[in-house]
DNA sequence: ATCAATATGGCAATTAGTTGTCATATTGAC
DNA sequence: GTCAATATGACAACTAATTGCCATATTGAT
């Protein structure tokens, strides 16, 4: 094995230091989930998924899937729950016979409502005594981390 | 259930896209982590334990577990697996008989540093043409959610 | 020193997550 | 249109993660 020799730049450390802090602080706040009853026992998949369904309408299980980058049937089995939980329904999909898409229900758009509030809860909570300007900043730089990591993945 | 009105801050909004997008960016994150060989099967919990052990020295299963916000269990099999891969060693706990402390063998050392290396050659790369004042000021509010999160998770 | 409460590692049981396979559907190249 | 390659959902098999339990150790209050 080559030891390659890598030049540091302030910017690719701090980089690296959010990319720690991105795993370490998501464990966090899976336990703070828990506690606020955003988590249950099928982890974060169902609020992700009931989010992604209120933004961006509905999808296939698929979609789903390759959108968050777990397996696809991590999602199949997710959608199934959640049907029977009666959150979503199933929908004729008009460009594929099989696959049907998934929408909200009324309560589907309630359960991710209530689970909305308590995140919003928390994080009024967690911004008191913080600078906006700040924190905006921060937010932004996650979503081009985001981005960037989707590209770099899709190619 | 009673219909709590939540009223909202810019600061609280950022917290809470953040909140959304270290969720979405960790799943990114395992992907990629495949990819450059850093997370395997056994998940990104092999590399952390590598880092806390490195950064904060011997450690216990228990310790590390509180740390993490993980079950004590899933740390336990980490151990009893990374030892028998021979990147740490127990040994006596003075301060505990059962509890046997975590050390880095060097081969863990140069685990956890070629595992870094690949990291830091990511994070080089998602640097380039950012700015690097925002993207430091980023892994600082990771930092104090982080601790944040964590403070209010002890109590 | 005593003893109740808590912590710990091992093991088993359970549950969640992932991968593999198959039949059918869709897509795209030609 | 034809057909090979790919996509999809169901189901099963497998693997990882979590929880429960127990025997022993430690701690802290008194």
């Amino acid at each position: 094995m080559v030891n390659q020799i890598i030049y540091r730049t302030q910017a690719g450390q701090a980089i690296e230091e959010l990319i720690v802090e991105i795993v370490a602080t998501f464990f966090l706040l899976r336990a703070q989930g828990m506690r606020i009853g955003v988590v249950s026992s099928s982890g974060e998949g169902y609020w992700s998924v009931l989010r992604l369904l209120n933004i961006k309408g509905s999808q296939t299980v698929p979609q789903l899937a390759r959108y968050r980058y777990v397996p696809r049937q991590s999602v199949q089995k997710l959608a199934n729950e959640m049907l029977n939980d009666g959150v979503i329904e199933f929908l004729n999909n008009p460009a594929h016979k099989r696959s049907k898409l998934l929408r909200l229900t009324p309560k589907g758009e309630a359960v991710f409502q209530e689970m909305s509030d308590r995140i919003a809860t928390l994080a009024e909570t967690l911004a008191e005594q913080q600078d906006t300007d700040q924190l905006q900043n921060a937010a932004n730089i996650m979503k081009q981390l985001h981005e960037q990591l989707r590209t770099m993945l899709n190619q």
